[in-house]
DNA sequence: CTGAAAGCGCTTACAG
DNA sequence: CTGAAAGCGCTTACAG
């Protein structure tokens, strides 16, 4: 096994005493159609195999305009649900022959700007974007420029792009429904202050959930930034229980981890003093000494999707907008059960 | 701002009035050496930036032969330790202007074998690699072929290969120090069956530190599987309880959480029933009941150090083997104090 | 101080 | 059924 490469198509052609466009085609599965003789096309293949033959990506992509790569834009790629996000596309990606690069956002839209350029810059085929606050010109302005893209996990509407998401609407409406018809009296939630749509839609299930409970006036919404959720939950969730909340419905992975650090330090009993039902699952949650109750995000399934759409798009050029949504599952433990 | 790239050296060529060969001099900063004009390289420049000029990355790369890309194999991209890592690589290499493309081995050499393969297909200069079990063999191909690696997380001894990694030998030996100088009677090990020097020096720093303390015949260390710590660890852990081990030190954060989780159904109080000393911080161990102590790795300053001793190789082509350790840090929570 | 030209390794009309 | 040739966008000796 030599990992190395060095030979060529006319190295190839040499060995094989035919030319070197022949072995382009022969190699690119064109054979049949440009009718190469089936000794030939044998022949051929077998000598690129005993040399090991390994294309130059570079040469490739300079000729043909594509790079069979994919640029991914992540918010921040050491946050765990983009982690394992990042994972599902590598892996969805590779079994389709495709490469990915991946970029991080920090939900700061001129950074996110930058990262975009870097990747159109590496000649990628098309963009899988997690889209920050304030992207809305940016994604725009590469859909106005035929960029192949597809949003991943917060769709924008009224916009002509295709999206893969999980139904953040509906997932998050069952989750607060089950926490009332557990008992609960006065469900809060506590959310970021971002215009994005999953953020919006998870903050619709919430309060037509109450609504259709008969609870609307009982609809206690905390907003904590995304640049510091924990500093402000420290201050948000004693006032929530001045307010009479005995449950706390949290909108992301992050902001969960930032209300259960403030909830241990506070010293509120779960789920006694308070119920909890979080989002996305991780070791902290199931170790937690009340297992917490999480709105379950398929990533595997959200990763392969977002992949096939995104092939999809480029293979078969189609213009057509498709937006996916995937339905989520919610994971009961003992931290929104009323005992 | 247009995200988008079109122009080419010859569009600023034809625009300033000056060859293609001269735009890419100035454009490369070979301005001055090739002494060209300081009109015409302000010039030049100038034109560049109205024409919002990006190079053509794959021409740049077939021609020559670099592609300011740097392979990244991990273990496992979703795992926190290397989503962690990824981000910090990702981070101090766009900051040198080098892009970076990940995989993961999934701890298996096959797998690990067709990831760098992938990789340097893709033509990046360099590889940094968390070898895997029973990739030698790959590792001394590549050194062989003059492949630029760095080696990381996991140093490979007598082989002829650069790495940048944690004194793991250090930091388990400080940390056992503190368990016992903590009170605990027996201190146990858990531990991964497998020959990297990452992990057998941890197991290194463990015994010694347990020798020096006049406890050698309480050595007690159980390994489990890379493949399925978590069954293991439950198997195991009532059977080192019996032995009468009062405090376990766990070698790496997956192997921690295994554990706490095995603990936790188990039902065993901590530091009560057992001191726990774990490996690298997350949400879990401080979200524990009884918070965790840990071995911190500083993953920024690792990452940062792995990519400058890559690029330090790589324009310097310098060919001296370079293995630098860096210095863990002992973050002491409740779990590892005797009461 | 500046330009013309070759060539990196491919793909793809075009010609036969 | 197969080959010769152009060209993707760069860089870099070479010539002047």
């Amino acid at each position: 096994m030599s990992i190395i490469k060095k030979t060529s198509l006319k190295d190839i052609a040499a060995k094989a005493g035919v030319s070197p466009a022949l072995v382009s085609f022969v190699l690119n599965g064109k054979g049949r159609e440009h009718r190469v003789g089936e000794q030939t096309i044998k022949h051929v293949i077998k000598v690129a195999e005993e040399m090991n033959y390994q294309p130059n990506v570079a040469a490739k992509s300079l000729r043909s305009g594509k790079s069979r790569a994919l640029g991914v834009v992540l918010s921040d790629i050491s946050n765990p649900f983009f982690a394992q996000t990042a994972r599902g596309i590598e892996d969805a990606a590779a079994k389709r022959g495709y490469t990915v690069l991946f970029g991080s956002s920090d939900e700061y839209a001129p950074k996110m700007d930058l990262v975009v350029s870097s990747l159109l810059n590496r000649s990628v085929d098309g963009l899988i974007i997690v889209p920050c606050e304030g992207s809305e010109d940016t994604i725009r302005e590469l859909v106005r420029n035929d960029v192949p893209i597809v949003l991943f996990d917060r769709p924008m509407r009224d916009m002509n792009v295709s999206s893969v998401s999980m139904n953040n609407y509906a997932a998050s409406h069952k989750a607060v429904l089950h926490l009332i018809g557990s008992g609960f009296k006065k469900v809060g939630m506590i959310a970021y202050d971002i215009e994005l749509a999953h953020m919006q839609d998870r903050v619709r299930g919430y309060s037509d959930a109450m609504e259709e409970s008969g609870k609307k006036s009982d609809i206690t919404i905390g907003y904590v930034k995304i640049s510091d959720p924990y500093k402000m939950a420290r201050k948000i969730i004693p006032r929530l229980i001045d307010s009479g909340v005995d449950a706390l419905f949290l909108a992301t992975n992050t902001i969960s981890l930032a209300c259960l650090h403030a909830i241990k330090e506070i010293g509120i009993k779960i789920p006694g003093q308070m119920g909890i039902l979080g989002f996305d699952g991780n070791d902290a949650f199931n170790l937690f000494y009340s297992p917490i109750s999480y709105v379950e995000q398929p990533i595997p399934t959200l990763a392969n999707k977002v992949v096939e759409v995104m092939i999809e798009k480029l293979e078969n050029r189609m213009a057509l907008v498709n937006n996916v949504q995937i339905e989520g599952k919610l994971v009961i433990r003992d931290s929104s059960l009323r005992r």
